[in-house]
DNA sequence: TCAGCTATGTAAAGCGCTTTACTAGCGATA
DNA sequence: TATCGCTAGTAAAGCGCTTTACATAGCTGA
């Protein structure tokens, strides 16, 4: 690979003059520009990027950790993520964490340690602490999604408790009373939003929240399996189920449909996320939209903001959706 | 943050001895050692990766570049080949470049240009010659999923023509004889071999494969609406589609219904890649399982190899496998 | 007593770039 | 004619690390 020097010798300038026209740092004369041009064409001269970001410290680059790029809903916002950090120029390194909080922190460690310009952070867990102090005091650093306690950086998040509060209006207004919820890991900020917005809803429409009626475990498939199963066995199952995740809602369906019960028939059932396959199942499911390339777009604005040293809104809540399909009937009972 | 100098005035020895004992590259008494590693834990120094890098010429890193990580087949694949990076030490930055060829150029130049140690090259679409032509002589990629043509690096694929070979066999043996093959983009590689294997069963069959039932498109889902509509207006429909993906199964399925007829009682289908949403469809699909996982390990590992000044196979072949769910049937005429 | 080891390091160059000074030469001005 | 200011650059240090070659002190054996 030919390197400044060796541009700079065919041209018979300094290495100097070469990266200060390659940087627009000086004017030159068309007859030297035109010589360090046909120079760089002739050795096919592209700039060490490692050089460059030692030197400068600067890598208009940036990282984003996720926990789980399998997942389509973090695909989905890493490829949000990338288009428009792109767009701005910039570079995005991703890391999928598996949801392990030692590989978390490793993430976060390596990328500091790459020297990335800033940090997108969504996370799945409930965090002990060591995440918030890794991030401490950083200003290169925006949470998205999900909240992590005690991180003083801008985050950008969903309005989660106004997505299970349409949900829940939704099937109160189709007149079910015996509503269920299904809901992801305890003492996740998003976990404790739609429990409050479900809660809102049906003490406005005065019913009562039932304890046994609201299971918290994960957001995946197998947890929707689980605890609909519960629901079901009790003597008097609710009428509906609002599951935190279409993850969650999935799981449910194979539930019903193992207890030859139907959907919307027997139980309606409201999702949460919108993914790609929620309008495939049978029945297509009623679920909350989450804007997930606006979501995407968003925290890397506000990153490049932070990077020219501006204050972008400490928090921001995108407006979620009901998507109404065909998962919700009428109670039959 | 702390550097090796730091570090060595903190211990009381040369920069050089440091980064030497942190290399394994040197002997020291355990009282120096000693000395070292409390003024690392002191000043809480962690090596400059790009100063290391830039030094050494190594990176312990690689670049995945995929056509839309935002899909879930790609997605698994960046999932597994960044699992078993991992395992090995390595670090995998991941571009997706939305299939558009600059797109794909300009990653491979950056990646370059990053100074990645090697790179895996995932397309889905026909070269121009271009990508051939940044790839060739390369001793640090791999190429996986699909075929660039003209490249000669280390290559890991499915057996494509056996998966459809074994729909079509599949299809033939519930009594099927007018069967449509929808496939993805004319002339790449995947779908010739796709086309090859169905034509194989037909022919051993001693069925005719119809020209006008063999419709290569994308494998996107509005492909197969389009070709779905295209075979269903026909006075004449087949009674079983083979679609060469997942995406384009669906397309047929919401096409089918659209058109007031019902899987499998009225057409039969295939899909293929076995995609998470498969077997949540209504109904739930019969596919073609591509080892997704297999096929990210194996190319990390191929890559690592070359690495390693090693000559992996030239082309590895990994088998797939007929999953049977619901949306075959025998033909009703 | 001294050459020769061994143990324990160190000096300095180099990776490819940027950046902060500084300068040679020249025409214009006072 | 001395000075100023402008044009068109350059020299050299520095980013944080690795690596090659060399150095010193103390010990050993003859």
């Amino acid at each position: 690979m030919a390197t400044l020097s060796d541009v700079a010798a065919e041209a018979g300038v300094s290495p100097t003059a070469v990266s200060r026209y390659l940087n627009n740092r000086i004017d030159l004369p068309q007859a030297t520009r035109d010589r360090i041009d046909a120079a760089i064409a002739k050795l096919d001269y592209r700039p060490n990027l490692l050089a460059r970001r030692l030197s400068t410290g600067k890598s208009e680059a940036f990282a984003l950790v996720t926990p789980d790029i399998a997942n389509p809903f973090f695909a989905e916002l890493a490829a949000a993520v990338e288009r428009q950090a792109h767009a701005s120029g910039y570079s995005v390194y991703i890391t999928s964490t598996g949801g392990h909080a030692d590989a978390e922190i490793n993430a976060i460690r390596r990328m500091a340690d790459s020297h990335v310009d800033g940090l997108i952070m969504t996370t799945n867990r409930v965090d002990d602490g060591s995440l918030a102090n890794l991030l401490a005091g950083r200003e290169n650093v925006v949470l998205l999604d999900e909240d992590i306690d005690g991180v003083s950086v801008p985050r950008v998040f969903v309005d989660n408790a106004e997505g299970t509060y349409l949900a829940a209006q939704h099937l109160i207004a189709m007149g079910h009373r015996d509503i269920a919820l299904i809901g992801g890991p305890h003492r996740l900020m998003s976990v404790n939003e739609r429990l409050a917005g479900f809660t809102r809803a049906m003490d406005e429409a005065g019913l009562p929240v039932r304890p046994g009626w609201v299971l918290l475990g994960d957001y995946t498939r197998d947890y929707g399996v689980a605890a609909a199963s519960v629901l079901l066995d009790a003597v008097d199952p609710p009428t509906a189920i609002l599951a935190c995740s279409d993850y969650i809602a999935i799981g449910v369906m194979q539930v019903v449909r193992e207890y030859g019960l139907s959907i919307p028939n027997d139980i309606s059932l409201v999702g949460f996320d919108d993914m790609a396959f929620a309008a495939l199942v049978d029945p297509p499911l009623t679920t909350i939209r989450q804007p997930v390339a606006a979501m995407g777009e968003l925290a890397v604005k506000h990153l490049l903001a932070l990077l020219e040293g501006q204050t972008p809104p400490a928090e921001t809540r995108l407006a979620v959706e009901l998507v109404t399909r065909q998962s919700v009937a009428a109670p039959s009972r």
